[in-house]
DNA sequence: TTTCTCACA
DNA sequence: TGTGAGAA
Protein backbone atom coordinates (compact mmCIF):
# COMPACT_ATOMS: atom_id res chain seq x y z
CA UNK A 1 0.00 0.00 0.00
CA UNK A 2 1.17 3.14 -0.71
CA UNK A 3 2.38 5.99 1.78
CA UNK A 4 1.00 9.10 1.90
CA UNK A 5 2.17 12.59 2.32
CA UNK A 6 2.10 13.46 6.09
CA UNK A 7 -1.06 15.74 6.59
CA UNK A 8 -2.49 16.82 3.31
CA UNK A 9 -4.08 20.42 3.57
CA UNK A 10 -7.24 20.69 3.05
CA UNK A 11 -8.01 20.54 -0.86
CA UNK A 12 -4.30 19.71 -1.66
CA UNK A 13 -3.60 16.91 -3.49
CA UNK A 14 -2.75 13.59 -2.01
CA UNK A 15 0.07 12.81 -4.39
CA UNK A 16 0.79 9.22 -3.36
CA UNK A 17 4.42 7.76 -2.70
CA UNK A 18 5.79 4.28 -2.23
CA UNK A 19 9.24 3.04 -0.61
CA UNK A 20 11.13 0.74 -2.10
CA UNK A 21 9.95 -1.93 0.26
CA UNK A 22 6.68 -1.54 -0.86
CA UNK A 23 6.83 -1.80 -4.67
CA UNK A 24 9.04 -4.95 -4.46
CA UNK A 25 6.75 -6.17 -2.54
CA UNK A 26 3.79 -5.26 -4.51
CA UNK A 27 5.62 -6.62 -8.49
CA UNK A 28 7.11 -9.37 -6.10
CA UNK A 29 10.62 -8.19 -6.74
CA UNK A 30 13.42 -7.37 -5.14
CA UNK A 31 14.92 -4.52 -3.40
CA UNK A 32 18.14 -4.97 -5.23
CA UNK A 33 16.26 -5.40 -8.29
CA UNK A 34 14.64 -2.14 -8.29
CA UNK A 35 18.04 -0.16 -7.25
CA UNK A 36 19.76 -2.39 -10.23
CA UNK A 37 17.09 -0.94 -12.94
CA UNK A 38 17.44 2.53 -11.18
CA UNK A 39 21.59 2.55 -12.36
CA UNK A 40 20.31 1.22 -15.20
CA UNK A 41 18.52 4.49 -15.80
CA UNK A 42 15.26 2.46 -16.30
CA UNK A 43 13.50 4.54 -13.40
CA UNK A 44 14.89 7.54 -11.13
CA UNK A 45 13.04 7.96 -8.02
CA UNK A 46 13.05 11.08 -6.02
CA UNK A 47 15.27 11.31 -2.66
CA UNK A 48 14.06 12.44 0.24
CA UNK A 49 17.72 12.50 1.96
CA UNK A 50 18.88 9.17 1.35
CA UNK A 51 15.83 7.35 0.92
CA UNK A 52 14.30 6.47 -2.81
CA UNK A 53 10.91 7.95 -2.76
CA UNK A 54 8.99 6.01 -5.57
CA UNK A 55 6.02 8.05 -7.32
CA UNK A 56 3.02 6.63 -8.40
CA UNK A 57 4.76 7.62 -11.98
CA UNK A 58 7.46 5.15 -11.32
CA UNK A 59 5.09 2.78 -10.02
CA UNK A 60 4.03 3.00 -13.84
CA UNK A 61 7.28 2.63 -15.30
CA UNK A 62 8.30 -0.22 -13.15
CA UNK A 63 5.01 -1.84 -14.88
CA UNK A 64 6.53 -1.42 -17.94
CA UNK A 65 9.76 -2.60 -17.19
CA UNK A 66 8.19 -5.73 -16.34
CA UNK A 67 6.10 -6.32 -18.91
CA UNK A 68 9.14 -5.74 -21.62
CA UNK A 69 11.14 -8.19 -19.54
CA UNK A 70 8.21 -10.74 -19.51
CA UNK A 71 7.98 -9.64 -23.71
CA UNK A 72 12.09 -10.69 -23.85
CA UNK A 73 13.27 -7.30 -24.07
CA UNK A 74 16.75 -6.23 -23.04
CA UNK A 75 17.48 -3.75 -20.50
CA UNK A 76 18.37 -1.47 -23.22
CA UNK A 77 15.82 -1.69 -25.15
CA UNK A 78 13.23 -1.51 -22.29
CA UNK A 79 14.66 2.12 -21.76
CA UNK A 80 14.54 3.07 -25.26
CA UNK A 81 10.76 2.02 -25.14
CA UNK A 82 10.31 3.44 -21.67
CA UNK A 83 11.52 6.51 -22.05
CA UNK A 84 9.22 7.34 -25.32
CA UNK A 85 6.45 7.42 -22.21
CA UNK A 86 8.40 10.59 -21.00
CA UNK A 87 8.09 12.46 -24.37
CA UNK A 88 4.40 14.13 -25.45
CA UNK A 89 1.86 11.06 -25.30
CA UNK A 90 0.51 9.57 -28.50
CA UNK A 91 3.37 10.51 -31.14
CA UNK A 92 2.64 8.60 -34.39
CA UNK A 93 6.66 8.52 -34.36
CA UNK A 94 6.87 6.64 -31.37
CA UNK A 95 4.45 3.88 -32.01
CA UNK A 96 6.20 3.32 -35.02
CA UNK A 97 9.19 2.63 -32.96
CA UNK A 98 7.80 0.63 -30.73
CA UNK A 99 6.34 -1.34 -33.91
CA UNK A 100 9.68 -1.48 -35.20
CA UNK A 101 11.09 -3.16 -31.60
CA UNK A 102 8.57 -6.16 -32.40
CA UNK A 103 9.32 -7.02 -35.50
CA UNK A 104 13.00 -6.84 -34.08
CA UNK A 105 12.34 -9.01 -31.31
CA UNK A 106 10.06 -11.64 -33.77
CA UNK A 107 12.82 -11.35 -36.29
CA UNK A 108 15.87 -12.47 -33.55
CA UNK A 109 13.14 -15.70 -32.29
CA UNK A 110 12.61 -16.39 -36.07
CA UNK A 111 16.14 -16.91 -36.59
CA UNK A 112 16.78 -18.60 -33.33
CA UNK A 113 14.14 -21.20 -34.63
CA UNK A 114 15.16 -21.43 -37.78
CA UNK A 115 18.85 -22.18 -36.17
CA UNK A 116 17.38 -24.42 -33.91
CA UNK A 117 15.53 -26.48 -36.35
CA UNK A 118 18.71 -26.55 -37.93
CA UNK A 119 21.30 -28.00 -35.08
CA UNK A 120 18.58 -30.50 -34.29
CA UNK A 121 18.63 -32.18 -38.31
CA UNK A 122 22.74 -31.64 -38.01
CA UNK A 123 22.57 -33.66 -34.68
CA UNK A 124 19.84 -36.74 -36.24
CA UNK A 125 22.32 -37.10 -39.08
CA UNK A 126 25.64 -37.58 -36.50
CA UNK A 127 23.18 -39.85 -34.56
CA UNK A 128 22.80 -41.69 -37.58
CA UNK A 129 26.32 -42.53 -39.14
CA UNK A 130 27.31 -43.44 -35.06
CA UNK A 131 24.32 -46.03 -35.05
CA UNK A 132 25.60 -47.64 -38.23
CA UNK A 133 29.08 -47.54 -37.23
CA UNK A 134 28.20 -49.32 -34.03
CA UNK A 135 26.06 -52.09 -35.98
CA UNK A 136 28.97 -52.38 -39.17
CA UNK A 137 31.25 -53.22 -36.12
CA UNK A 138 28.63 -55.72 -34.49
CA UNK A 139 28.66 -57.42 -37.47
CA UNK A 140 32.10 -57.69 -37.53
CA UNK A 141 32.57 -59.25 -34.03
CA UNK A 142 29.99 -62.10 -34.84
C1' DT B 1 15.49 -0.37 7.01
C1' DT B 2 17.94 1.52 3.64
C1' DT B 3 22.14 2.98 1.43
C1' DC B 4 26.46 1.99 -1.42
C1' DT B 5 30.24 -0.81 -3.39
C1' DC B 6 32.55 -4.92 -4.85
C1' DA B 7 32.61 -9.36 -6.33
C1' DC B 8 30.43 -13.09 -8.75
C1' DA B 9 27.42 -16.05 -12.06
C1' DT C 1 20.47 -9.50 -15.70
C1' DG C 2 20.73 -9.73 -11.77
C1' DT C 3 22.35 -11.63 -6.57
C1' DG C 4 25.01 -11.71 -2.07
C1' DA C 5 27.89 -9.84 1.44
C1' DG C 6 29.62 -6.28 4.30
C1' DA C 7 29.77 -1.80 6.30
C1' DA C 8 27.69 2.56 7.43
Amino acid sequence: MPRRSPRPGKGETVAATYGIADLAREFDVTTRTLRFYEDEGLIAPERQGQKRIFSARDRVRLKLILRGKRLGFSIGEIREIINLYDAPPGEVGQIRFFLDKIRERRAALERQRDDIAATLDELADVEARCTTQLRDLGKRHS
